[in-house]
Parts: structure tokens; C-alpha cells; sequence
DNA sequence: TAAATAAAATGACCATTGGTCAGTTTCATA
DNA sequence: TATGAAACTGACCAATGGTCATTTTATTTA
């Protein structure tokens, strides 16, 4: 049974959250004072710190919780359907994060200027879903001609290079919008794998 | 001829451009008081705002003045070397900028973290040494399989992929350090062209 | 070269923000 | 119902961002 404490303790941190979250897409995260935080979420400042050590700790934990969350939606689509091969699998995944990212712009602008490859990790740690996607690539390797051993290099060039690419085609429309951009950078990741 | 008010002016903004970039690279956007930036350019607060706008204006200014700078000698570098692919020219130049970063790691956090495509536009328009970059793909297409009309996409997708795989290779040694990840992302970047 | 004009630089000043902590309220336990 | 523990509060102060009337410096004019 969960306690009253531990009740009322989630609904102040998951207010600041929600608070913060909205603030920081609609205003940005610099325009964004935590007495605006505190004030949306209904609550006295100093419970604030009680939570967190600052702006940025929030911040950071709230792209965690974001990452993961569409990463976990994408790899349990991908799991429900049934693929030729695994380049259809990766391409059928990334689309799937790409499409999301399309109908929440604002998110991911927060998620890609400040997701580190350090919360990556964390997050690689402590969430088994992430995990899924090392899984994926490797019971799709055999599929391929990569090395055993450069699985997990050529699995962080791909995501990053599809991390970069939808994140400038879809907020700058740079060099093109992602429409555009979708097929040669599909064609590339087939090259690679 | 330039008069005595000219010189002063520059002289004013370059100390206030010199002290910005050291307390950013040594303590961190976030922790930079303005007034740590005057302190250290021996000025008043006042003459920072006749210059910029705020923190993140001059940020933006000195990004997009130290990248150019590093592109445009890794450009002059390329250009004075005999290649003998379009291949070989590419690579060394990617991987010239790399060497350069591997020595001021400083910077490349500085940079990468900060360098928006939307300055990195700006900095194609106003500073003719891009140009370059894209000139040189410009003249070794013919040696590649691409398709004419690919090349600017093409470019701009390599230049993402050895963005970022350097950046989280050199910062984080993410998911190894970069001497480990050259042979793979340079072996990339061949399948891609 | 001296006076008048224009431009640049200054730093005291105030509003806003970040962060603290002594006191208060709420809850679990005996 | 009393007691102790934990969560919560918001008044408070130090630090920061940004302004602007005044002063200093450079240029032009007479």
C-alpha cells in the first residue's frame, strides 16, 4: 500500500514537472524562472529544492523521463509487428520515432539540445527498455555484414546520425524539411548496415 | 585609415569577446555572470550592453566566429595537399578538424553544444571560406555514386555524422574514444559516398 | 587651436531571480 | 490522543541582469 506521505510527495514532484515541462517548451528554458515553476505548479518554493538542486536538475531529469518514455512507445510498436529482415525492423523503428517527433516539435527541441550521451547512459543503466534497442541490433546482426564486434559503434553512428538529421529537417527545416530528407537518410543507414 | 574611436571600440569588444570565451570555456555558460565578463575585460557593464544583447549574444557571436575559424584552416590545410581521390581529400579534412579538437577539447564542447545549423547558415552566407566546403564536394562528385542533385543533402548528412560521433567520442568517450571510433566512422562515410 | 558637437564609456541604481531556513502543517505510530 | 518525524511553507537576503543620467573621449568646425 502506498502511504498518504509517499501519495502526496509524488503529486508535488510530478506537479513541478508537469509545470516545468510546459514552461520550458512554451517559454524556453532560459526565459523560464523557477518562481514561474513554482507558481504553476502550486506549490511554495522551497519544496522545489527539496526535489531538485536547480533548474537544470530538473531539466535534466524531465528529458530522461521524456527519452525514455518515446523510446520505450517506439520499440514496443516495433516489437508488435512482423519484418522481412532486420533493415526493415531499424528503418520501421527510427520511422516510428521520426513520425512522433513530427507532432511534437517543441518536445523535441527540449529532448535533442539537452540530452547528453551522460543521461543516455544513465538511462541505458537503469531502464530496461532501453536495452531493447542493443537487443534489436543484436539479433538483427546476422542480417548484416558488420563485424560481431562493431555492433555497438555502428548502432551509436546510426542513432546518431538519425538524431542529427531529423532534429535539423524537423525544427530548421535544414537542408530540407524531414520529408525530403527521410529517403536518403533511410538509403544511408541501409548503406551502412 | 582607421580612426583613434574605431580602434578603441574593437579593442573594448575583442577583451569582452577574450573574456567571455575563457570563463565559458573554464566555468560554464551557466555559471558566467555578465558582471565576471566585464570584471575580467576591465570594463564597465554598460559598454557590454552597447555591444550585445545579452549572454547568449555574444555566445552565439563567438561560436560562430571560433567555428569558422577552424573550418576555414582546416579548408586552407586540405587545399594545399595533393589528393589522390575525392575520397582521400574528404577525409582528410574531417579529419584534420578532429586532430584540431582532440587538442582543445575545451572549445569543441563549447562549440558543438551551442553551434546552431541556423548560425552555421548565417556564417555560409557572410563568410565566403564556407563555401569551400561545399565547393570541394562540388568538384569530387563525379568520382562518387551520388546523384547530382543529392550532393548538398549528402554533405550536410557526413557533416552531422562527424559532428556528432566526434563530439561524443572526444567529450564523453562515448561509446569509446575517438582513436577507437575513426577507423569506423571514416569506413561510414566511404559507404556513404 | 579652441569651442562645439558627437560618440563612447561609465557605474550607481533598481527590479528580478536564485536559493535558504526557522517556523508550521501534515502524517504515521504508539 | 499524544508524540515524533517528515513534508511543506514563504519571508528573507545575496547575487544577477539590465538601465540610464552623467562623464569622458574623439571628431568636426570655426
Amino acid at each position: 500500500m502506498v502511504s498518504k506521505v509517499e501519495r502526496n510527495k509524488r503529486e508535488k514532484e510530478n506537479s513541478l514537472y508537469a509545470a516545468a515541462y510546459e514552461l520550458f517548451i512554451n517559454k524556453g528554458i532560459n526565459e523560464t524562472a523557477i518562481n514561474d515553476i513554482v507558481k504553476k505548479a502550486g506549490v511554495a518554493k522551497g519544496t522545489f529544492y527539496l526535489y531538485f538542486k536547480d533548474k537544470y536538475d530538473i531539466l535534466d531529469k524531465l528529458i530522461l523521463d521524456k527519452s525514455s518514455q518515446i523510446l520505450n512507445e517506439a520499440i514496443v510498436e516495433t516489437r508488435l509487428k512482423v519484418f522481412q529482415s532486420f533493415e526493415e525492423e531499424l528503418l520501421y523503428f527510427i520511422d516510428y520515432i521520426i513520425e512522433y517527433f513530427k507532432e511534437n516539435k517543441l518536445m523535441l527541441k527540449l529532448i535533442y539540445k539537452n540530452l547528453s550521451w551522460g543521461i543516455f547512459k544513465k538511462a541505458y543503466r537503469d531502464y530496461d527498455e532501453i536495452h531493447e534497442i542493443y537487443n534489436m541490433f543484436e539479433r538483427g546482426y546476422e542480417d548484416t555484414s558488420l563485424p560481431r564486434e562493431d555492433i555497438e559503434k555502428t548502432l551509436f553512428i546510426i542513432l546518431e546520425l538519425a538524431g542529427s538529421v531529423s532534429y535539423s529537417s524537423i525544427i530548421l527545416n535544414e537542408p530540407d524539411n524531414i520529408d525530403e530528407m527521410k529517403p536518403i537518410l533511410f538509403d544511408t543507414i541501409k548503406k551502412i548496415i
